[in-house]
DNA sequence: AAGTGGCGGGCATACGTATTCACAGGGCAG
DNA sequence: CTGCCCTGTGAATACGTATGCCCGCCACTT
């Protein structure tokens, strides 16, 4: 009565073999259908599971996906992009809906995880989340790789040089934030971020943002590009860069929120009204972006498809047939901080 | 070479046997000292890592903690509350330290997750985290009790009937709140939340509020009581209640930082300054709190400490060493919105 | 009447590790 | 010199499930 009740218990209540009852319990169709209504009747009536590592450990598969978040440093207190942190939910239920566990954990991008679950067979696949010096971690994915282990990420579709990569049309979005400060008559529009082939995401955004200003005859001016890195901090900075270069703008698109928050603080330091002198579009939607003041406009990724299709993407490579999906449309969020 | 290797091979390469690598992985210290350094040194070469699966088979432990976030609803967008997506780094880290694997998935109070995770071996124990009708599944845990399912929750310490709980000093810091908004001067103070035994952490807040306004010989005005449970339309509609009563105040004290920050809006929709007509203070000290206007005053709870507490906790109850430990203190951060 | 296929299900075994027991040899006290 | 304990290690086995293989039976062909 104390012990849980395995499938050998369940067999001789039901007057068959231990096998027939792991055969009906799966659904496997050479179980007769009396047969195993029987056994799913006294299966349920004692509580019984199957248990996981006995099943893991005979099939080879353990039913489990791992969600591995990158940060940039070893930092204790070092919050999680709230992007990120924003997907966790679709990846979660569409995790648990394929019928799969989900593990998560931290990583630093130096660290072994690419050892741990390999080769520990703790998750049948793995999904990596996390801006990040993609050149940092590549030789790890190379090996992951090799070893034939099933990796997903969000990323920059079709720029990635290895793995599968599942994300938003980063190049459309930086074009529609731009185009949008043009509708609003900006001409000095600067961008926030990084045109650096490490960061291929914010990369993507550049490019969008330099067809933007294209179509409508303008040209980029280098003075108005500030290198910045996803974080608050980036975006102060980078507003006192552009101080420093005594540069003319009228105009801001960040590549995350979170650089458009700092940014929208320096200026207000600066005395700057927004959008009055300067008219400010981020990149990503997070929680927070519709309670800065003024709200700032932004490009929301679809966090919900997301989560859906990585995780969609990543069992389509554990079944063999691995497909790169098309990048997700993103959408353009016009708040107060664009002067709409 | 393309499969794993197994702990005979490392055996056979250190010319010993399979159970001698195991203990010698694992520390026993029956082992002799060359003759383990050696073991480690061959698995290490050979990316070995222990096969999980089979090892939580033999050992009947899993190495493995889950994580469960409650959600009211069976809503897709749902977004979990955001003070606890702040505990979700404390957490991870505390169990990665720990050595153990970190299970996470979401569930609705009426599921029947006190089955899954119990019988099917996949977690050791389990962290309940989310505000939530108690009685609705104080039943399930006590199931979970019954069987010797090893858990804790963050809630009201003290105050909940079964299991064993780990949270903040909710009495201490409503009573900080109040004190605070007292001090600036005010007198007629609303309390947005709950005093219902279901959502004892609100209870509790409600309790300091009461606590504070004695110590000023004040006494409350049930008319200034208004339910409100986590969430900004929450807040919202509990403005509107106020004005329907037709009820005088100067200041609000929220029982979460998301019903102040819809109460925030609706008093700007009213038309009343914040903190001129109306002082607020929130809790939970949630991202947002800081980027609101003005921004928000609100008592925080320690996440980074509760994460660590939680996990700690948890695991004293797996070593038969349990204790229930103290509510861990809250601090108050004043910002604009209580006229600091 | 003798094949011929399914269908349903039993038997044996494998998955990779941890643990119990037994045991060899050496040191040491009696 | 004998018995005894201690240190290290090997042999055997258990954990609970999934799967390959085989077999008995019945319904149909020819």
């Amino acid at each position: 009565m104390a012990k849980r009740p395995t499938s050998f218990d369940i067999a001789q209540l039901a007057g068959v073999s231990q096998p027939t009852v792991s055969r009906a319990l799966r659904g496997v169709k050479s179980v007769n259908a009396q047969t195993r209504a029987r056994i799913e009747a006294i299966a349920h009536s004692l509580h019984y599971a199957v248990d996981k590592h006995a099943s893991s450990l005979r099939s080879q598969a353990s039913n489990t996906l791992a969600l591995l978040f990158f940060e940039e440093t070893a930092d204790e207190d070092a919050t999680i992009n709230p992007f990120f942190l924003s997907m966790l939910g679709s990846i979660t239920r569409a995790s648990a809906r394929a019928g799969y566990d989900l593990l998560i954990s931290f990583q630093q991008l130096s660290g072994d995880w690419h050892v741990d679950y390999q080769d520990s067979h703790k998750a049948d696949g793995i999904i990596l989340l996390g801006y990040g010096d993609y050149e940092a971690y590549r030789a790890r994915l190379d090996h992951l790789a090799e070893q034939g282990t099933h990796v997903v990420r969000w990323g920059a579709v079709g720029t990635d040089p290895a793995g599968i990569t599942v994300g938003s049309d980063n190049r459309g979005g930086g074009a529609q934030a731009t185009a949008h400060l043009i509708a609003q008559g900006r001409r000095r529009i600067a961008f926030l971020g990084s045109a650096d082939s490490r960061y291929p995401e914010l990369e993507e955004r550049h490019r969008g943002y330099g067809d933007a200003l294209a179509q409508a005859g303008l040209v980029a001016d280098p003075a108005l590009r500030v290198d910045a890195i996803t974080s608050e901090e980036a975006g102060v900075e980078a507003v006192a860069t552009l101080k420093a270069r005594g540069a003319a703008y009228d105009a801001i698109f960040a590549a995350s929120d979170s650089i458009a928050i700092g940014a929208m603080r320096a200026l207000a330091a600066e005395g700057r009204s927004i959008p009055g002198d300067v008219a400010v579009v981020g990149f990503d939607d997070i929680p927070s972006a519709s309670l800065t003041t003024p709200p700032l406009s932004t490009v929301a990724q679809d966090t919900r498809q997301a989560g859906a299709l990585l995780v969609s993407t990543l069992l389509g490579q554990l079944r063999g047939t691995a497909i790169t999906p098309p990048p997700l449309p993103t959408r353009l969020i016009a708040r107060a901080s664009s002067g709409a």
